[in-house]
DNA sequence: GACCAGGACCATT
DNA sequence: AATGGTCATGGT
């Protein structure tokens, strides 16, 4: 009879909790920078990397339970990034009116660290979509293309760069992306046959990084700015899509029409060292304002 | 049935 | 350097 290990840090668990503070997971999750959670009563099931995982949030902890006895749990704080000092972001950002205002709409909001391969791919194909139909291809794409997470029988991990790359145009399209099929094919065979380093991006400054994302076909200044923000943390990325536009314009510029290049060059310099964070204050607030996303609150309520 | 969606690209001015 | 059309598909 064997005998295990009880040193602490080497226990194998499927369930654990992490304490939190100024952590709002329902707004967290449902914001629109990551579309494969689903709300199950006051909980969330999703898959991070390989791991197919249930999080519920109870005050100040964040309950997570897999399908497989965990011995590592840091590719659950990473992705969550429950270390960060919420405090310390949002006292960087401007002290004006609508970020006063973003600041108590989105209280808790927390910006993700996902997989960059998958952060990429959901983003190209992310234009000129609503982010119900963009939950749907992807959905689609996984049950597809993925893999079972292990323990499961529905719940399926992200296909890989590889396995994308050796399919047909034709295959993609069927998934739903219309137009967007071509540049995720060209995405995965440029990461797939190395054109594309996605680690060395990692270690580029930000107008590097920008530079050697923006070579993808369909890939812009908007959404390589999504995956620098929400999959390498470059804390100055600063996606402006339709909202951001909306929101800058209104607030910041007397709801004149202004170019995209000087709302980004405003933006550059106006928001402070945490300027993606702030920007996915600005974009989840106009959209509560606007129907568009569930606050948080009401997520919590049962169905 | 028009309008628009977490855009990018290309052809015109 | 700015504007306008186009791309595919489906929600509102």
């Amino acid at each position: 009879m064997s005998v295990e290990t009880s040193v602490e840090s080497h226990s194998v668990a499927n369930r654990i909790s992490l304490p939190v503070r100024d952590y709002d997971l329902a707004a967290t999750l449902s914001c629109g920078q990551a579309f494969r959670w689903d709300r199950e009563g006051n909980s969330w099931l999703g898959v991070i990397d390989k791991h197919a995982v249930r999080l519920t949030q109870q005050g100040d902890e964040i309950i997570a339970q897999t399908a497989t006895p965990q011995s590592d749990w840091t590719w659950l704080t990473y992705y969550l990034q429950t270390d960060v000092d919420l405090a310390a972001v949002l006292a960087s950002f401007p002290i004006d009116a609508p970020m006063k205002s973003a600041r108590v709409d989105c209280y808790g909001l927390r910006l993700l660290r996902q997989d960059p391969w998958e952060c990429l791919a959901s983003f190209i194909l992310s234009s000129t979509k609503q982010i119900v139909q963009i939950r749907q291809i992807i959905s689609l794409l996984c049950e597809r293309y993925g893999n079972l997470a292990a323990g499961t029988s529905n719940a399926f991990t992200f296909p890989t760069a590889q396995r994308l790359a050796v399919l047909k145009e034709s295959d993609l399209r069927s998934c739903k992306m219309g137009f967007r099929a071509p540049y995720l094919l060209a995405a995965a065979k440029a990461v797939n046959d190395g054109k594309l380093s996605l680690e060395k991006i990692a270690r580029l400054d930000l107008p590097e990084a920008r530079r050697r994302l923006v070579t993808l076909p369909g890939v812009g200044p908007k959404i390589a700015d999504c995956v620098l923000l929400f999959a390498y943390g470059f804390p100055t990325a600063f996606p402006v899509d339709v909202w951001v536009i909306k929101a800058l314009q209104r607030f910041y510029f007397r709801n004149r029409q202004i170019p995209i290049a000087k709302l980004r060059e405003f933006s550059a310099s106006y928001f402070g060292p945490n300027g993606g964070y702030a920007q996915q204050y600005l974009f989840h607030a106009l959209r509560l304002s606007e129907g568009k996303a569930q606050p948080s609150k009401s997520l919590l309520v049962s169905s």
